[in-house]
RNA sequence: GCGGGCGUGGCGGAAUUGGCAGACGCGCCAGACUUAGGAUCUGGUCCCGAAAGGGGUGGAGGUUCGACUCCUCUCGCCCGCACCA
């Protein structure tokens, strides 16, 4: 009886499936074990593909398996679900092009990837399956939205409040709104939103008309309404994510040309969290680089606001001074600036606004004005490729507006330029330019000739020329004092700390952070996504819905295409526009109300399937407290997936964590405790002469060299899919050679985290390793088991020993690959102890059953198939993982390499209690170390190193080499008592 | 340009605290068996050399009795960001 891996594996993962062998319980269950540790090992939620899975997509899936498997056996109560993130575009694109509804598509394709799934013997909980698409999750999607529209971050907590508590602030008068309408915290004494100087009138809210209040709350919510420069895509009918437009301003899907255009969208206030999303970093096991790529986006940076008073063309004015200037402004209007050098601002010589900045027409001379105009004509038409090609080459651009400000440390009047180099989103829109210390600065006033002055010197006093480049290091400020603030000599952090406390005390300026991250947009013009659970009134105010009126479906359509367009100016059409009426409008008390046509994004869903997989049949609460309590203590124990989704997914995801965490509806500041990305499977691709792609399993290779039908063909290689033809199919291996097999190989291919590629031919080497274990454990001929009760010879203990404990570092440590090779070299030996044709050597069975257990996680299929045939009724899910005894692992005799000088010299065999002059008198001994001794010096120091394990190196210095304290001695009677 | 990561046989990779480089697998070579197969088994396989021995972890230096491992420089590849003030 071979192996029989179809067999196998079809009872098995039937078997399960019957006895529901996988199914977790969760605390109150009966039979929950609450004593138990708990680990939660997820995988990254999956988008349910209508082309089915290639074999890379299960490398993290299996990885995440073998976890799991082998936490249950060193007893935790594991939690591993599965669930697909279904809605999106490419769902809906597929139904537009082939007139399906996606509903339907989406469904066949989940359908197909669980079959798929189910195939790999992945030990998920199925019964916890859900899909984003489901009413039942989508209801609380938009029950989380609800949370988001009906709470503000207060900043005096740093936290994320419900509105109503807001309310209550204000009525209290707590809170007072000043006189551009921003909050002011009474009970502090200072504004904390409103920079510029002192609120001349503030008001309560009794003080407010109703208008007004409801205006302030919508405000300062963190889901809001907002007219924001979206990526608009005419051809696709909707709006894009930056993520979705390529560098040279075309649609990924499609690439159609994509225009900014303001449009009035939902906006997620992400940026209140900023702060923390980058300081709670610090509190999660990521990797390094996910880690500084979410800093680098959320792109924290510290420095000062400061205010530049307008100077008008007829001469410097004394601040505050309001005079009537005509057309060119009203007098007190200032220019406020980002800087995160304050220490530079004896060094500003001119400023610079973006093109967009709102105060270009107010600042810009009538003599200035067509220069200004055709400028802003210009870079407004220029497209993000031309743009990135200015800025790679140094080149700048830019137009004097006219226009001059006052330098608030000098009076001196500087000329305001404007310039496509400073940008619209970040900071205020407008710079300080200091050429001195800033490489974009001195760019530009090299190309305009614009006075560049040096207020930074190197500490360590050298000279440098600052016409020849720009110093934009730290140093020592020099030339930079007035009648009432000098920072000449002060080190840069001083020289910054001193001008901050000066602008503030002089209401000019004062400290602040700014944040790259913008607000998230999150409506889409589309059809296959979460419906906004809010009401559009007649007169234009948003009422959001009560959650007893969730979840909001989405209403059948016959025709869901988006309304696509080649006039970038065409009104977008949300398909949701062309429901029924009867779900368009929603009449209360005699009013009509519109519900809001765009959907959320793919994200949205994504967001806290997390949390749904803890309790997914829950019909009262989006999780049940108590379980969310137990389940996501310290986060998600492990969460493996690719580390595309390093700044998207994963900081969103974070972001409503913690409003949820704010608000009292989880129990945990951070989602994801510690976070593995798996590395990419990539694969051979094949391209002939004119640069196409051949299917790869139509290559035969020959001497290195690869051919296409007798013609050479040119081998390149690359992630796996459809574009490159050299997809492989997870269904084909297993067809071939068993799913066993397929895990094995997967994880073999090498480390987790790095990239491969994917070689069919070497899956054949863990197929031989399954066969042999079979061969090892089964009679052929009988199909008996070939265990006996026999007690294992010394070194075979050893050997079990000692693969037990390599096998357990490497899974803690997730090396699969290297717990794969130590069970190869266990089965290797006992191979040789007892081989097959050997018929009166039988396994001893205190072997065979922890090596089965051992394999159980990798290969579950034959291990538990080996497991019944050893006697054992029920599935090894849950016994106990073989223990070591160090005891175990000490040889009877130790081979001791011999290095003199470092280098390697002999191997001295002695007994493993051999002391320390033993050793060196063994080693002495030995030929050809006295061969290498001859020539030296005979009064040698000798020392023995051992290591806590059973190699050891034995060192020999000669005379002039006496042991320094860098040499680690252990002594050797010491390692023994480990 | 800035930031991060990685370079070990023909290939994938292993090597715990700085202490025997190349475990394990593929491929290749030689052989065995044979119901002739893309099966199985045995042996070999870093380089130079007949051997003794020597060299060797992208390259060049350095620290050390001793470096794949630590430091400096450099080359190559991969990823992220991209005028963020």
């Amino acid at each position: 009886m071979q192996y029989d891996f179809t067999a196998i594996e079809k009872r098995w993962q039937e078997r399960w499936a019957q006895l529901g062998t996988f199914r977790t319980l969760n605390p109150g269950d009966p039979g929950f074990d609450p004593n138990a540790p708990k680990y939660y090992v997820l995988d990254m939620f999956p988008y349910p593909s209508g082309v089915g899975l290639h074999v890379g997509h299960p490398l993290g899936y299996i990885a995440t398996d073998i976890i799991a498997r082998y936490k249950r056996t060193r007893g935790f109560n594991v939690l591993h679900p599965m669930g697909y993130d279904a809605f999106g575009l490419p769902a809906e694109q597929f139904a537009v092009e082939h007139g399906v509804h996606p509903r339907i598509t989406t469904e066949k394709n989940i359908a197909n990837m669980t079959r798929q799934l189910k195939r790999l013997g992945l030990s998920y909980d199925w019964d916890r399956a859900l899909a984003t698409t489901d009413e039942e999750y989508y209801r609380w999607t938009q029950w989380i939205f609800l949370q988001l529209h009906n709470a503000w971050f207060d900043p005096s907590k740093k936290q994320a409040r419900p509105i109503a508590e807001l309310i209550r602030g204000l009525e209290s008068e707590q809170y007072l709104i000043d006189a551009d309408g921003e909050l002011v915290y009474a009970g502090a004494g200072r504004d904390l939103t409103a920079l510029t100087g002192q609120p001349i009138g503030t008001r309560t809210w009794g003080e407010l008309t109703q208008e007004a209040r409801l205006n302030l709350l919508d405000e300062v919510r963190l889901a809001y309404l907002a007219e924001v420069n979206v990526n608009w895509c005419p051809a696709l009918g909707t709006v894009l994510a930056n993520e979705e437009v390529t560098n040279d301003g075309k649609s990924e899907r499609g690439n159609h040309p994509v225009f900014k255009r303001p449009l009035k969208q939902w906006m997620l206030r992400i940026t209140a969290l900023a702060d923390r999303l980058e300081s709670d970093l610090s509190m999660v096991d990521w990797p390094e680089a996910i880690k500084l790529m979410q800093r680098n986006w959320i792109g924290r940076s510290t420095g000062a606001r400061v205010e530049f008073d307008v100077a008008f063309s007829d001469g410097a004015r004394p601040r505050g001074d309001s005079v009537d200037v005509g057309e060119a402004g009203d007098g007190s209007e200032t220019i406020s600036v980002f800087t995160t050098r304050p220490d530079t601002l004896f060094g500003a010589t001119y400023m610079v606004l973006a093109p967009e900045h709102p105060m270009v027409e107010s600042l810009t001379s009538g003599a200035q004005w067509p220069a200004v105009e055709e400028y802003r004509r210009q870079t407004a038409a220029k497209s993000d490729a031309q743009r990135q090609a200015e800025a790679a080459s140094g080149q700048k651009t830019g137009v004097f507006t006219g226009g001059y400000a006052l330098n608030p440390v000098n009076n001196e009047r500087i000329p305001v330029w404007i310039a496509d180099y400073v940008m619209t989103g970040y900071g205020t829109g407008a710079i300080m330019a200091v050429p001195a210390h800033d490489e974009r600065d001195w760019a530009f006033a090299k190309q305009f000739h614009l006075p560049i002055r040096q207020v930074v010197a190197p500490a360590d006093g050298k000279e440098i020329d600052i016409t020849v480049a720009a110093f934009c290091q730290e140093g020592v400020a020099v030339d930079s004092a007035n009648e009432s603030i000098s920072l000449d000599g002060r080190p840069t952090a001083e020289a910054k700390a001193l001008i901050t406390r000066w602008l503030e005390e002089n209401g000019l300026g004062r400290g602040m952070v700014q944040y790259k991250l913008r607000d998230w947009l999150f409506s889409r013009q589309r059809y296959w996504g979460e419906p906004f659970p809010v009401l559009h009134a007649p007169d234009g105010r948003v009422v959001a819905l009560d959650e007893s009126e969730l979840p909001v479906r989405l209403p059948e359509m016959a025709d869901f295409s988006p309304t696509a367009s080649d006039d970038p100016a065409a009104p977008p059409q949300p398909p949701l526009a062309r429901a029924p009426d009867a779900w368009k409008y929603v009449t209360r008390s005699g009013t009509r109300y519109a519900r809001e046509l765009n959907t959320m994004p793919q994200w949205a869903g994504s967001c806290w399937y997390y949390l749904r997989f803890i309790d997914p049949k829950n019909g009262k609460r989006f999780v049940s407290a108590e379980a969310e309590r137990y389940w996501m203590k310290g986060g998600i124990d492990l969460y493996v997936g690719g580390a595309e989704h390093a700044v998207l997914h994963l900081l969103y995801a974070r972001f409503w964590h913690k409003v949820l965490f704010d608000l009292g509806h989880v129990s945990t500041p951070e989602p994801f405790g510690r976070l593995f990305n798996q590395g990419y499977i990539q694969a051979h691709a094949y391209t002939d002469a004119r640069g196409v792609y051949l299917p790869a399993e139509e290559i035969q290779e020959r001497g290195g060299k690869h051919y296409h039908n007798g013609e050479e063909v040119k081998q390149e290689f690359g992630k796996m899919g459809k574009s490159l033809k050299n997809s492989v199919a997870p269904d084909e291996v297993c067809d071939q050679y068993g799913c066993d097999t397929l895990r094995l190989y997967e994880m073999y291919l090498g480390p987790l985290d790095q990239s491969k590629v994917w070689n069919t031919r070497d899956i054949i080497g863990v197929h031989r390793f399954l066969q042999r274990v079979w061969r090892l454990f089964i009679d052929e001929t009988t199909g008996n088991p070939r265990v006996a009760d026999a007690a294992p010879s010394p070194e075979v203990t050893r050997l079990l020993h000692k693969t037990i404990k390599r096998v357990t570092d490497a899974m803690e440590a997730l090396s699969f690959n290297v717990a794969i090779a130590a069970l190869i070299e266990m089965n290797n030996e006992l191979l040789k102890q007892y081989p097959p044709e050997a018929k009166d050597k039988a396994l001893p069975i205190a072997v065979a059953e922890p090596f089965v257990l051992m394999l159980a996680p990798l290969a579950p299929h034959m291990a538990e198939e080996l497991w019944s045939k050893l006697g054992h009724a029920d599935t090894l899910a849950r016994e106990r993982w073989p223990s070591f005894d160090p005891q175990m692992l000490v040889e009877e005799t130790v081979e001791y390499p011999v290095q003199i000088n470092g280098k390697l010299r002999g191997r001295v065999t002695v007994p493993s209690d051999a002391d320390n002059l033993a050793i060196e008198t063994a080693a002495r001994a030995d030929e050809k170390v006295q061969a290498s001794l001859d020539h030296r010096a005979t009064d040698c120091v000798a020392q023995v190193l051992t290591s806590a394990e059973f190699t050891a190196a034995l060192l020999i210095l000669s005379p002039f080499g006496a042991i320094n304290d860098k040499t680690r001695v252990v002594p050797k009677d010491a390692a023994h008592d480990e």
